[in-house]
DNA sequence: CGAACGCTACACCAATTGGTGAACTATTGA
DNA sequence: TCAATAGTTCACCAATTGGTGTAGCGTTCG
């Protein structure tokens, strides 16, 4: 039963879990601003050791939300924010709840945009 | 330094662990349908015991996402989905990834709730 | 009253998480 | 060539997480 809510699910808990730690979404945040980092250039600012760093980019990768090239010795990690949009999507239901104008809008968007895009079934009905 | 900060990143941290769990999306799904219910109710459709409930609505208390207020031996939980803003807010930088329109449209928004409400009048800019 | 009901509190458990230090590989450049 | 550099891997650790069973406490109702 509903085998794609199921994937969505699991998408939706790995997405999440990246961003419910502040290291990670320091990293996310940073790499919107850089574009383009080596994985030591990106370690640089925090005050953890790079194995710890290392891990929180397995869990980015795994998420989908880092993209890693290596060259010569080292490793270029870029930004793929596309699966913060199922994050994105989820949320936009409870935003009517402060901002009734911004659901309208989003809708608006989103019906302009209907021609281009993948179809996304609906998220979160256990 | 910025003390501001670090309390949103704390909030930040709470908001989407609480998100990062399905269960917890599914109780919040299903309140935002429900209005207001009891705690067995709210915990019926679930396959865990009530114990394990009971520690997914202190996460969601914890995180100010619920609000339970009790009435004889029965408490009624409710939604309080103002925290969530924080998520939406921190996701807003990186909607213009993958929907620059969606971008504009969301800080017109912005822009004309500050004042007061219902815009309703939309730029043709398609 | 006393039993059933709704919720809570507690001890306990396995798995996961976020971090460390140390050892290792592979590339680069003097 | 050979040492420094960039990254990876591994074992280990403490704390947290998500779940259980059981026992308890206050309320309602027959």
């Amino acid at each position: 039963m509903t085998p794609t809510s199921r994937l969505s699910e699991a998408g939706l808990d790995r997405v999440f879990g990246v961003l419910a730690d502040s290291t990670r979404r320091a990293i996310l945040t940073r790499l919107e601003a850089e574009e383009c980092l080596t994985i030591s250039d990106l370690a640089r600012p925090f005050p953890i050791k790079l194995p710890a760093v290392m891990k929180h980019l397995d869990v980015l990768d795994e998420a989908g939300l880092i993209a890693r090239s290596k060259h010569g010795r080292t490793v270029d990690v870029r930004l793929s924010p596309a699966p913060l949009r199922v994050a994105v999507d989820w949320l936009d239901r409870y935003t009517r709840f402060w901002s009734p104008s911004l659901d309208r809008l989003a809708a608006l968007a989103e019906a302009s945009e209907s021609e281009a895009q993948a179809p996304e079934s609906l998220p979160g009905d256990p």
